[in-house]
Order: C-alpha cells, then sequence, then structure tokens
RNA sequence: GUGGCCGUAGCUCAGCCCGGUUAGAGCACCUGUUUGUGGUACAGGAUGUCGGGGGUUCAAAUCCCCUCGGUCACCCCA
C-alpha cells in the first residue's frame, strides 16, 4: 500500500467521474426544486467560532465528541461545520436580512467520527431553511419540498416519521416525567443508557438496545405533555400533510439530535438502504435559536438531506443513474497532431464535447481511445483527407458505417447527427 | 471512544491453515495478427518494497509481536 500520507485522510474520498458529476447535478437538482419555491442559494463559510456550534447543545454527540475544531494561527476557537443551520441563523443574526428570509445550501460538513457505511467524516447535504412565519403551513412547504425532491430523484420507498417535541416549556415539563419515570426503570436500562440518562435524559429515547426497547415503549410520551399552542401547531401539520397526500407517521420517540429543536421534528428515512446509517434526511423547527444568539426572537424551520446516502438509496432503487459518457466526437489524426488541435477547437467553439489523442500514437490506438472515451463519432484525418480537402466521420456505436465529408461542411454534418 | 473482518500487480482477488523452485489469475494497459480504422477473437509484453517495523528460522507473503491503514458494526447521526 502507499504511505499513509499520500491517501485522502479517514473518512474522506475523492469523488471522480461519473460520481463527481452525478454530485453535481443532484444539487441542479435541489437548486431547481428550492429555487422555484422562493428559496435563494446561500454560500457559508466552512468553519465558525466554536461557539456558534454550541448552540446544538452541551448534551449532543455532535458538540460532545463530533466536533471537528482547533485553534487557528490568532488563538480563536474555530470549528468546522457539522452542519449548516446553526451558521444560518448565525449569518441571519449578523446580516438581519428582511422576513421571511428563505435560503436554500448545499456543500460539505464535518464531524470527527469513525466512518462506516454512509458515514464519513467529510459529507455533503443539502438543505434549506425558513426564518421569519411561525405558520404551520411552513413546516408542510419544507417538509413537502423535500418529499417532492425525494420524488424528482425517482425513490420510492422513503419513510416520514413526524413527532412534535413541543415548545421549549413543554420539554421542561416532559423531561420531568419522562426522568422521573426513568429513575425507577434504570435498573433495567443499558449501561450505555443509563450514561445517557445522567447527560440528556431525551437522548435515551434514540436508543436500539434490546434492552431498553421495552423500558422506552412504555415511557411517557411527549404527545401528551403539549401545550395547547403546540397541539394545534402539530395538528395543522399533520392536517396539511394529508391534504398534500404526503405519507408519514408519527413517531413520539424521534427527539433528534440537536437540542435547539421545538414543536415539529421529522426525519427521512430509506427502506432500500442496505446499511445501519438509513437516516438520509431531517429536520425540524427552531424558533428559539435565533434569540440565544442575540437577535430578537425569531421562529424557524429548515431541514437538511445527506447526499452521499441519498444516493445510495438512489443505487439500490436504480434510479437518478450516473451519467453515462462525457463525449460526442472524437478526433483522430494520423498526421502528426496538428489537424486534431485546429479541428477539436473549432469543434468545442461550436458547443461540441470533444476530445482527442496526444503524442501521435498510431491509428489503431487512437480509434481504441476513440472507442473507450464513449464518443459517439469519430471525426478522422489522414493524409489522404488533408490532400482531398475532407475528413472521414465514423460512426462508432452502430456497425461502424464512415463517410468521407468535405471539411467546409464538417460542422453541419456533425450538427445534424447529433442534435 | 469500543468490537469484528481485511491489507499480495492500476483494479478484483488466489496463495497463508500444513514456511522451501524465477509470487499467480482475471480485468485494465501496451504491441502485433490487420500496407491509415475501435468495439469480437487470438498471440505476445510490461507491472509487485506480498501495508510498515521487529522477531523466530538454514529459509517468511506464509508463524509470533508491535504498528499503520481500510472496512463493517456499536454509539449517534446525514
Amino acid at each position: 500500500m502507499k504511505d499513509s500520507v499520500y491517501r485522502a485522510p479517514k473518512g474522506t474520498r475523492d469523488l471522480v467521474w461519473p460520481d463527481s458529476e452525478r454530485r453535481r447535478s443532484f444539487i441542479n437538482l435541489f437548486a431547481e426544486i428550492a429555487g422555484s419555491s422562493g428559496y435563494a442559494e446561500i454560500v457559508l463559510p466552512m468553519f465558525e467560532h466554536r461557539e456558534v456550534f454550541q448552540r446544538l447543545g452541551d448534551g449532543t454527540d455532535v458538540v460532545r465528541k463530533e466536533m471537528y475544531d482547533f485553534e487557528d494561527k490568532g488563538g480563536r476557537n474555530i470549528a468546522l461545520r457539522p452542519e449548516q443551520t446553526a451558521s444560518i441563523v448565525r449569518s441571519y443574526v449578523e446580516n438581519r436580512p428582511s422576513l421571511p428570509w428563505k435560503v436554500w445550501y448545499a456543500g460539505p460538513n464535518f464531524r470527527y467520527e469513525r466512518a462506516q457505511k454512509g458515514r464519513f467524516r467529510q459529507f455533503d447535504q443539502v438543505g434549506l431553511e425558513a426564518l421569519g412565519p411561525e405558520d404551520p403551513h411552513l413546516d408542510i412547504e419544507v417538509i413537502a419540498i423535500a418529499w417532492r425532491f425525494y420524488e424528482a430523484l425517482g425513490l420510492r420507498k422513503v419513510n416520514l416519521q413526524l413527532n412534535s417535541i413541543g415548545t421549549s416549556q413543554d420539554r421542561v415539563r416532559y423531561i420531568e416525567a419522562l426522568s422521573r419515570y426513568l429513575e425507577n426503570q434504570k435498573e433495567f436500562l443499558s449501561k450505555e443508557s443509563q450514561d445517557t440518562f445522567a447527560v440528556n435524559p431525551l437522548r435515551v429515547l434514540d436508543s436500539k438496545r434490546d434492552e431498553d426497547v421495552q423500558v422506552i415503549s412504555e415511557a411517557p410520551s411527549i404527545l401528551d405533555h403539549l401545550s395547547d399552542g403546540a397541539q394545534s401547531h402539530f395538528n395543522e401539520v399533520q392536517e396539511g400533510l394529508e391534504k398534500l397526500a404526503i405519507p408519514y407517521i408519527v413517531k413520539p420517540t424521534l427527539v433528534r439530535g440537536l437540542d435547539y429543536y421545538v414543536k415539529t421534528t421529522f426525519e427521512f428515512t430509506s427502506e432500500s438502504i442496505d446499511a445501519a446509517q438509513d437516516a438520509i434526511g431531517g429536520g425540524g423547527r427552531y424558533d428559539g435559536l435565533a434569540a440565544e444568539m442575540g437577535a430578537p426572537e425569531t421562529p424557524g424551520v429548515g431541514f437538511a438531506l445527506g447526499l452521499d446516502r441519498t444516493l445510495m438509496a438512489c443505487d439500490a432503487e436504480k434510479s437518478f443513474p450516473e451519467p453515462e459518457h462525457m463525449l460526442e466526437i472524437f478526433v483522430v489524426d494520423t498526421t502528426g497532431g496538428a489537424n486534431a488541435l485546429v479541428i477539436t477547437d473549432e469543434l468545442r467553439q461550436e458547443g461540441f464535447k470533444v476530445d482527442r489523442s496526444f503524442d501521435d500514437r498510431s491509428m489503431k490506438a487512437q480509434m481504441k481511445a476513440a472507442d473507450k472515451s464513449g464518443a459517439k463519432i469519430a471525426v478522422i484525418v489522414g493524409d489522404d483527407e488533408v490532400s482531398n480537402g475532407v475528413v472521414t466521420i465514423r460512426d462508432l456505436r452502430g456497425k461502424g458505417g464512415q463517410e468521407e465529408i468535405a471539411s467546409e461542411s464538417m460542422i453541419a454534418d456533425l450538427r445534424k447527427k447529433l442534435r
């Protein structure tokens, strides 16, 4: 194996064609859908002052063990962003755009954790956030955009899990009730969950360990602790989803890993992913976050979708296929390359996707390269063509017929064949 | 942070248990069969610090120890 220094660091990898192009198409499709819903792109810094992400919650794993942080040369505590919602709210607090403020984003996030299938230290997300309205219609819009995006990708086996975790006051009351219950059941909990309980009782509900399942299933439900306002908000969200025919299941134990959520939380999972990591997207409402960062109370709601995991689901469902070819035309020149130089440039200026060989290789080698390139047509120039003022146009896809075309009509002919 | 599995040619892997001829296969690559013509076939060719270090031995890809890396899972999340 190569020296371990000259390889991508743990949890990162190179995306080369066709994966790189598929990623770009994915983001383009998302941009189209978000853009046509009134969301504008925002490009954020990839790192922030660590305190920005501290807002995700001191008891969360993201803050406690997954923060990719360091001190810069100026002595500042910097963290690579583990997600973008906090950055967006920071940007809102800093720039105070007029409301409602609807933005979408795409780009890498960073979490320092052990990589596994569908989990990387650098991973791409697309997402959007809407700040201002408290209206449950906005929750519905946000969920619907994600849902329509999955549909546009061709995904069929996506499940929407929905919950409300109430207002922060509701949650305080709920956590009291939950803690009382868990305290009594403590001996039946796994050791890990007992530790979790001490740090953040809510997160015990997330445990998938067999010992905990029974205790969790009989635990008090957050849905029994919602205030009237939160309850009617939740009801409206559900009614709206039904109006849009978006199927969902209410999952009272869905608390999500970040502390800033209130009221609506949701998560998308894929049934088709063959890996432990099947959550392909998630989000919720965070009405208190802007105020925590020093702005007036400003409600917000949004989601983020994992690009890699979503594409894993696409692979499994054979949807959103990778591109097949990059090229249309391959220029073969047996006169030393000078003709290829001019012809490829000319064709490229005309908008064709064109490549050629270098190093004056044999015609056979050039034809092989033409075939491998996936191009549909070879434009062949040899001494005969040059002296007759023609080029040979050869079909690379079908049986391989070819014809000579006068150089002047080459572009018109190729346009006819390819467009 | 914890555990399982795996590191041999550019890629996928065999060989390792039972140490011993020049370390193999397929794919990919290059050349030719083809006096300008790819995709099929055939013939030939190039390619390896057997992840790294140490140890045992007359002899290590093969046995032992350490280490680095990858991968999957737990935790948790996208």
